[in-house]
DNA sequence: CCTTGATTCAAACGAACGTTTGAATTATTA
DNA sequence: TAATAATTCAAACGTTCGTTTGAATCAAGG
């Protein structure tokens, strides 16, 4: 071992995970994180320096391997295509797929993480954005590329915007999954990932694909 | 007039819808908020008793507006439409349509408007949700049942799921289009907000009408 | 064993927060 | 104009926050 986290960052880390997903960034306080994490209150400054330092370590222990992810897997789609372009249904699931995984895997964030992403995108605190952005960019500018390929037809801008499209609906609905679960009395829920996937995917490649 | 509201009390919520959809809810101090409505800080607790229940005055002043229109642009469309189903273009565009014209208008809260709501599904703040919740209630069942209408061949859950995504292509493109805004380098904006309508509508009915 | 550096701990700091208070001021009514 | 209610105001209250501090504890090497 040696190379891991010291044992008590780690551990103010995922209290501090579980904790602002609950309840927000400002809503969580320095002591219900340590408190959580059964550390002293001090040990975030000594390891972390300060609480906005914190959440951005926060962050970025999820962001990086999420958008690797999902390079990862649209490299190998591409790789598997060929010459000829990526089929958008495997577009969309190189950028979907992911984050289900995540979903489904509490040790690595959970559903926490997609509340946060949820926090990062409505909160509008400076240091928060640029974070956002940067982490992002070179996944959009693939992604895009991908598309564009795929759907020749389609300009530049149009691209863009369904692109944009499709990733809405889909953040959307898996971040904020309570909100079907309620007006729907409990009939659709996040329990089975893969169906969500296919039907996500479905409704995304057809708008994809509409005639302009 | 007399049937207005007090001036006072609209220079408090019209200072708090701005500084709230800029910085966040916990970030927005009252002292903030009465400073740049040029109030003074009791007048928040002697008009509003407490900040919780001034956020839920600054909320409801523009929810309910919001989904009567919808409803509204519904019921025009049901009726224009007598016996045969509403099309699935005209139900989308009457979710749609009001949140752009929303926009449009500064003097009605404009883009803050839709921060704030972003903020509401974002932020776990408990008294948030109930008020989002049962003010989207009515919404949702009616956007419901026109949808399954219109789209027959459809189970009830799959209608619950697409109409889901649909909502989600159309706020998240709406909400955060600063991120589209910047990942298409400026080439795609919000301002000509009937071409987006069209745009989203046309994406998100192509969506609802994919073969299962 | 002693020393050195890293980590933990209890305690406190100053600042900012939401809220309350009671007097001053303004508006309303008779 | 006098009396009454509504509103504004400066000041303060108690709490909670993020951060700092300096001593205590632990780990490891010479």
């Amino acid at each position: 071992m040696g190379e891991s986290i010291h044992a008590t960052k780690l551990a103010i880390l995922n209290a501090s995970e579980r904790l602002v997903a609950a309840h927000g960034f400002g809503a969580t306080s320095l002591r219900a994180i340590t408190s959580a994490a059964n550390v002293n209150l001090a040990a975030v400054n000594y390891h972390f320096a300060t609480k906005d330092a914190l959440i951005v370590a926060m962050l970025n222990r999820r962001m990086k391997p999420l958008n690797d992810a999902r390079l990862d897997l649209l490299d190998k789609f591409e790789k598997d295509a060929g010459d000829a372009p990526v089929a958008v249904e495997k577009i969309l699931e190189a950028l979907f797929r992911p984050i289900l995984e995540l979903i489904a895997r509490p040790a690595k964030g959970g559903r926490n993480f997609l509340r946060l992403l949820a926090l990062c995108l409505a909160e509008p605190g400076a240091f928060l954005k640029p974070l956002v952005q940067k982490e992002f960019a070179e996944k959009n500018r693939r992604f895009h590329r991908a598309l564009r390929r795929s759907l020749p037809e389609l300009s530049d801008v149009e691209v863009h915007w369904r692109l944009h499209f499709a990733h809405g609906a889909f953040f959307h609905a898996v971040a904020h999954s309570r909100v079907l679960e309620l007006s729907s009395g409990g009939r659709c829920r996040l329990t089975n990932c893969g169906s969500v996937l296919e039907r996500v995917i479905n409704f995304c490649a057809a708008g994809l694909r509409s005639p302009a």
